[in-house]
DNA sequence: GTGTATATCTCGGGG
DNA sequence: CCCCGAGGTATACAC
């Protein structure tokens, strides 16, 4: 990784167009060749960048990055005040816990969760407009399809209606309920859940989660 | 901007839970608090981060960054093999152009664009649930709600969609009609527009700013 | 502050 | 390669 502190402007044309006037910032060059411009502030995100694949070209004060999809960034050099180089090595990567797939793992192995006598025909289940995140009946033997978020806002339950709209063209299925289930719904969601017969569960991660652990202990 | 090269694991708990085991990395610190660990790939995005505000306690083998949600990410240093600081300045910030804003700019002064004989109502035309971004009357005289997009998705479709059903229970402007216009419309959302009875027009940035500049040539 | 819409969104998976 | 969905999305802006 090599790292520029510099006083340069930036110049990128490619999805849109955008300018850096004057100042100092620093410039990272990652080992695949990604390039990315920072200031002092504003979180994490940088203020130009350009992914790898990309060719550089470094002129003591110009450099030149391009792509095969049309893509620019040119950094003018007015002034350099630090360039150093690390070796760091492969990352073994990010571990993480509690994103929706490992919701929708823990909701799969006990349906029951979302209403008793519920019990779970497949996870994913395919449809031309995308997977139908579970495919469940209920205790009455009706199909119910379900959706599940992190956060459930808006979007879920439209994304949800027009699963089911797809799934009641099915003379086989229908009729099937809706079911949103999310660690937290959003009221505008709730509300146009409610407006289209959409019922909406509040999981709790922690509790589906010892439930999987008490089980286990069983064995 | 402190920078650290440092052989690290980190903790991050809070939105979910993130860990990651030893390896060497890069640790800035921004003026405004915030904190990223960056790997030497992946493009732009850190493995681990916190936003400012924070709070940042260093002691020579841990950091502790904390904030107000309950968030927290633990930096444990095995080793440090360079500990910079730089003083870079406010940065004067980056101009863009080609984004949404621009595009809708360039439809209002061309609405014509959309279909011969059509006329601008108003930009940004407001209601309970958010701004149409344009109202305009076609040829016939029939109302038109437009919604623009640098790329047409399907949430784009739905965001006009919810518009239109609004619009539609004003007995003074219904029947309104549907134009989804975007530099680039993705299949899924034509499909989803078609069902809607929403027309697509695919948009020319270059061709309606040209249009633009021509017309200012008359000046 | 919440809610809504945008983003050079990034990133990863599947066809 | 594109399409699509998820994200600790972040960020700006209106109410």
């Amino acid at each position: 990784m090599r790292l520029l502190i510099a006083r340069c402007t930036v110049e990128y044309s490619g999805r849109l167009d955008a300018h850096l006037p004057e100042a100092i910032r620093l410039i990272m060059v990652k080992a695949d060749g990604c390039v990315a411009i920072h200031a002092d502030g504003g979180a994490f995100k940088p203020l130009n960048w350009m992914n790898a694949p990309n060719r550089l070209v470094c002129e003591p004060d110009r450099w030149r990055v391009t792509n095969d999809k049309g893509e620019r960034l040119e950094i003018v050099l007015v002034e350099v005040y630090s360039d150093t180089t690390h070796e760091l090595g492969s990352d073994p990567g990010l571990d993480k816990d509690g994103v929706e797939a490992h919701l929708q793992e823990l909701v799969a192995a006990h349906p029951e969760a979302l209403a008793d006598g519920t019990v779970l025909v497949r996870r994913e289940y395919p449809t031309d407009i995308g997977p139908v995140d579970l495919l469940c009946r209920d205790a009455h033997g009706a199909t119910v399809a379900v959706e599940i978020k992190r956060r459930g806002e808006i979007d879920g339950v439209e994304q949800l209606c027009r699963y089911l709209e797809y799934l009641n063209r099915d003379a086989r299925l229908t009729p099937v309920n809706g079911v949103f289930a999310a660690q937290e719904i959003k009221p505008q969601a709730r509300v146009l859940a409610a407006d289209r017969g959409i019922r909406c569960v509040v999981l709790d991660y922690d509790e589906l989660r010892s439930i999987t652990s008490d089980a286990l202990k069983l064995f």
